[in-house]
Formats: C-alpha cells, sequence, structure tokens
DNA sequence: CGCTTTCGATGAAACGATTTAATGTGTGCC
DNA sequence: GGCACACATTAAATCGTTTCATCGAAAGCG
C-alpha cells in the first residue's frame, strides 16, 4: 500500500516558494494576487496533484456547499426528474446535491435528516413523509434552510413548492365523469401522504357536483406498481356488476399494476370496462399496454424552482414561507377514450 | 436572523464538567468511561442539542464515511435499482452514497470525480463512460479505491461488478433465431458504451452460427426512450422489404421508445411483423403496450455487490481486481411470441 | 506498608484550509 | 529626499473533533 500522505496547500507553498495563505488566496481570489505568482503556485498545484481538501475548507466555513433532498422513492421516475431538475440548478450555482430516498419510512427520513444535520448541509429539500416540522425548525435555528418539494399547504412557515394537487384529482374526476363513468375507484396509498389525500380530495370534489357518481378510495400500503398490481387484482376479482367502471391511481407507478391485473385477467377491457387515469405523466405512461391518460407534473421544473427558493433563502436570506404552486395538466391517451 | 453558534464538543465538556477528551470518549468508545459520567454527558448532549460536526470528524479522520456512485443515467430504472441495492448495502456498514448522474457525459463524470477527490471519498463506484482509467488510477493512490459497477472486464487492476452482455446479447439472438427470425436489427447507443458493445458482440456470435442470419447495428447517441423512438421512426419509416423482421434494443428504455415508434405507425405488428426483445427487464417492461422479452440483470444485487468489494478493499485492504461476473436471464414476453 | 497495575479522565497536539491584521516593498508626489 | 499610499505577501489564529501521552487515584499484592 503505497499511500503517500495527501498533498496540502502547505506543500503547495513550500514548492512555490510562497506562504500558504498566498495559495489560499490563489486558489480564492486570485485577482488579488501577482500574476507570476498565480502562475508559479498554479504550477505547483498540477506538480504535486494537488486536490483541495473540501473537509478542512467546510470546517473552517462552517457550512457545506451541498443541499440535501430526500424524496419518497428514488425508482419513481417522478422523483428521478425532479432530481434531476434540482441537481442541475444547483450545479450551476457551484452547489451539489446529494440524494436520500426516504421509501415512504419515517425512520429512514429521519436517518436523512440526522446525517444533514451532521453535514451542516446548505440547505434541505424535502418531500416529506412523517412528521418532520420540529427537525425542519431546528435546521433552521442553525441557520439551515429548508424548502418542501411537492407540498402545496406551507406549515411552520417553510417555503414549498407543489403542483395543485386538489385541481389535478378534479381534473381526472371530471374527466372521467364526462365520460359517463360514475363508479370511481380511487387507487393510493397511505392517506396520509398529502399527495394521495388531496388527489382523492380532488376527485371527491368533482364527483360531489355529479348526481350518482359514487366515488371509492381502496388504498395500499405503498405507491408502487407492485402495490398497484396487488389493489387491481383485488377489484378484478370482484363480480362484475360490483367493479367500478373507471379507476383513478394515485401515480402512474399505481396506475400501470393496475392495468397489468386488469389486462392479465384477460376479461375486462379497458377502456371499455374500466376506464384508468394515472398521475404524474412518466415517461412509460404513454408506453404502457393501454396508453395511459395522466395528470401531468413538471417535475424537473419542481425541482429546479425548490433549488432557486433554497438557495436564495441560504445565501441571500430571503425570508422564508414562499409558496410556488404549478397547476396540473391533463394529458388524454387511450386509458379512457376509445 | 437567530444564528445562534453552533454547540460544540467543548460546550458539552464544559456542561458536564468534563474536558473535551471524555466527550470524545462518550462519543466514540462509550465503554471506556465510567457509567455515571457517561450519563452526564449523554445528558449535556441533549440538553444542548448537541450534533456531530462531521467536517471537523472527517478532516481528523483523513477519510470521509461516505462512498461515490456514478451511473451513466438515474433515470433509468436499472440505475435506480442499482443505486438502492448500493445504499442499501452501504447504509448497513454505516456508509452513506453520494450518487452522480454523469449522463453519458465526460464533461459530468469528470467534475463529480472531482467533487469525489475533494470530498476524500472512502471509496468510489463507478459506471465508467470515458476514459477513466487515469483518473481512477490516481485515486487509488491516494488510498481511495474503485470499483467498476457493471463493467465485465477489468482493467488496470481494478474490481469489478458485472453481468456478462456478451451472454446477454447472445441469450437475445438465439431466442429471436430461434423463432424464425433472419433480419436482426440492433438498435442501441454510442458503441464506445461498453455494454452497448457487447451486447451487439453477444449478438453477432448467435447470428454468425445461422446461416442466412443477418445483424445491422443501427446506433444513437444516447439510451433513451426519446432515441429509440427516433431509430424507431427511422427503421419504420423504410419500405416493408427493408425491415428488420427483429430489433434488439440494447435497453429497456430503448425498446420502449422504439415500440412506441412502431405501434404509432400502426401498420406494423409486434412481434408478426417485428420481434422485439430488450435489456435490464425493469419493471416497466411488462406493462409496455406489447409486453416487452428482455434480458434480465440483478440491478440491486448488482449495487450491493459492489459496494461489499468496495468496503472489503477500503476497510480490509483487500486486493482489488476481483471480478464478479452475474449471468443475465431471458424473460419471454408478447413481444416475441404470439 | 510500599510497589505496581488498572482505570478514568485530562490537556495538548494534530488535521488542512481560510482569514485577519500586520509587514514589507516599491511607486508617485511634493 | 522624505512621506504617504497602494499593493503583494506573510504569520498566526481559527474552525470542531479525535488521539495520544500523561497523570492521579484507587486497588491489588506480597
Amino acid at each position: 500500500m503505497s499511500t503517500l500522505r495527501a498533498v496540502s496547500v502547505k506543500d503547495v507553498a513550500g514548492r512555490a516558494g510562497v506562504s500558504v495563505g498566498t495559495v489560499s488566496n490563489v486558489l480564492n481570489r486570485p485577482e488579488k494576487v501577482a500574476p507570476d505568482t498565480v502562475a508559479r503556485v498554479q504550477q505547483a498545484i498540477t506538480e504535486l496533484g494537488f486536490i483541495r481538501n473540501d473537509a478542512a475548507r467546510q470546517l473552517r466555513a462552517g457550512k457545506s456547499r451541498a443541499l440535501g433532498l430526500i424524496v419518497l422513492d428514488v425508482r419513481n421516475p417522478f422523483f428521478s426528474s425532479l432530481a434531476l431538475g434540482a441537481e442541475d440548478r444547483a450545479r450551476e450555482a457551484g452547489y451539489s446535491i446529494i440524494l436520500g430516498n426516504s421509501d415512504e419510512k419515517v425512520e429512514r427520513e429521519s436517518a436523512y435528516l440526522d446525517l444533514f444535520e451532521e453535514q451542516r448541509m446548505a440547505g434541505v429539500l424535502i418531500s416529506p413523509f412523517g412528521d418532520v416540522e420540529d427537525r425542519l425548525a431546528r435546521l433552521r435555528e442553525r441557520g439551515t434552510p429548508a424548502v418542501l418539494v411537492d407540498r402545496s399547504t406551507p406549515t411552520g412557515g417553510f417555503s414549498s413548492v407543489a403542483v395543485d394537487d386538489v385541481a389535478g384529482g378534479m381534473l381526472a374526476g371530471r374527466h372521467l365523469l364526462s365520460t359517463g363513468r360514475r363508479r370511481i375507484a380511487f387507487v393510493g396509498g397511505p392517506i396520509d401522504i398529502r399527495q394521495v389525500h388531496d388527489r382523492l380530495t380532488g376527485l371527491n370534489e368533482a364527483a360531489g357536483s355529479v348526481s350518482g357518481a359514487r366515488v371509492e378510495p381502496v388504498l395500499g400500503e405503498s405507491l408502487s406498481i407492485i402495490e398497484g398490481r396487488r389493489l387491481g387484482d383485488l377489484l378484478a376479482a370482484r363480480p362484475a356488476a360490483q367493479r367500478p367502471d373507471a379507476i383513478f391511481a394515485a401515480n402512474d407507478l399505481m396506475a400501470i399494476g393496475v392495468l397489468q391485473a386488469l389486462v392479465m385477467l384477460g376479461s375486462i377491457r379497458v377502456p371499455d370496462d374500466i376506464a384508468l387515469v394515472g398521475y404524474d405523466d412518466i415517461e412509460f405512461a404513454s408506453g404502457a399496454v393501454v396508453p395511459l391518460t395522466s395528470v401531468r407534473q413538471p417535475a424537473g421544473l419542481i425541482g429546479s424552482t425548490a433549488v432557486e427558493i433554497l438557495l436564495d433563502e441560504a445565501l441571500n436570506d430571503a425570508t422564508p414561507g414562499r409558496s410556488v404552486v404549478f397547476q396540473p395538466e391533463l394529458v388524454v391517451r387511450a386509458s379512457t377514450t376509445a
């Protein structure tokens, strides 16, 4: 093991015949240093292969140059797109994103918050699952701002970026009702996930204004394909008369799972027997067995906007409590129209 | 702005009436400290809300407790599953994963390597795109081991975990040939991505042993749905006689794009006119318009195995150069059989 | 009763970069 | 020629944690 000791500013300084302070100046404000000194130091840096030690840097600065992002499920393309949007925007500002996956579990969410606190993150973006108000408040006391992602009703004075999920649910509901459907099942995950709750609320509101319309919530454990398939199987197993004539799934993953369940059974036709609407309009929605009608959200834009706001609070001391709400958009495909 | 100065070990020590060394001992080897002292310190910690400063910790340790992971595309479910597998395994060992997305761009890949060097990562996992041998060698000189992910032919003495892509290509090729197909188009991305190259090689080998079989590579810029659709459109636009009777796509994303192109045209039937095989067997493959025959790779297992090896090298000084190769598996669905 | 162990706790010295106040060293100007 | 002034550079302090050599007291032993 040829683990030669790391090259430090001290070594560079020695090599270039200057003091460590000057090396630091070359690194951080080269305009304050005489041109030929800069050149000499630069050369020493490349000759020695010097790499800044970020830990030391950060220790002195008191703050990291990274933003933490906690999402409910990285495997959901909606969140990976959101993360990508966030990352792009952060990189422009010289920040990096540390991505955490809460997997819809409070312990994991909490573990990531611990990690982010220990790392003295410059800011935290979170699509909250459990009750994280207190944690975020504590972070803020220490000077770490937080922005809620994908949450439209900000609480505790935090900024948030989200899509109006009630409106999205309404869009889906109205569309189904307008095609003559009346018995609508809502296939979703834990109702305490705000998105799930709001989308159902929107659906209920839409149904409330049409006589004879009924909404039946069918809730599972998580918002995954597998869970969608399981709930879809349950619905498909019912005698035909007791089946809904439309299903609104809380997200596209579940919709795809439901679709698999219905199609696999063979005797149920989509959209003839049951119409299906998903949410998020992930890239795979249009390529599904039956191309999926879905409520589109601008995932990347949500991510980049959230970073924008977060950096504004972190760097410019902008007042938190801002709330950006995007409007969702219905994309109609074959799963609801013949 | 109530930015009260952060609580440090010094504050805790003062409150508990002990020295900072003792606080550190309570934190790191409580068994060396008298029980009632531990209790007193613990209480001071909670009372003051002390949070360890990881930067200082890491500065002293000379190494971070994080592993860097660079993948070609986070939005590809194969890679998000891989990342998840890696993260789970890392967490067990008390390490966290910093995920970077190279997006099949050398600059971005290189930027992440820079970042990882500055952060003094404990180790690096990478699904390489450009030529990173030198960079990794430099990292290793500094004591940071690296493991190549999804790369079966290790070079430069690095360990690697991968799936035998030549075998995978062969599986796909043989299957198509066995269903009577003879004009097979290979829809892929940049041929200098090893996976693309090897899968094509496997296909060629399979075709080589069957008289009359022809393989036509159709290569695009990236391995995305969009790019698959573009290439699919090109193929679909040809006069029927010049179209292939089978398409093997370099991954499922491209396969889904191709499928969209073919289905959209309407006049081409899958699998009757053109059979289609994808690669990765992502969750969405089975839910595609025409459920996709695909070559399955154990994504999560690849990730966790890679972390295992990496930690072994990082912590136990295990000799690098190990190479784990998993065998792929063909999952036959409707896109190749009537 | 001395002597060595053992145990628990201490204090100071790292780790590597940044930042501040202080120190030279020329230059221009009267 | 002397004075002020800008400019380039330096030395030292600092961030918060870990580690290591040290030390005092209590305990064990002949």
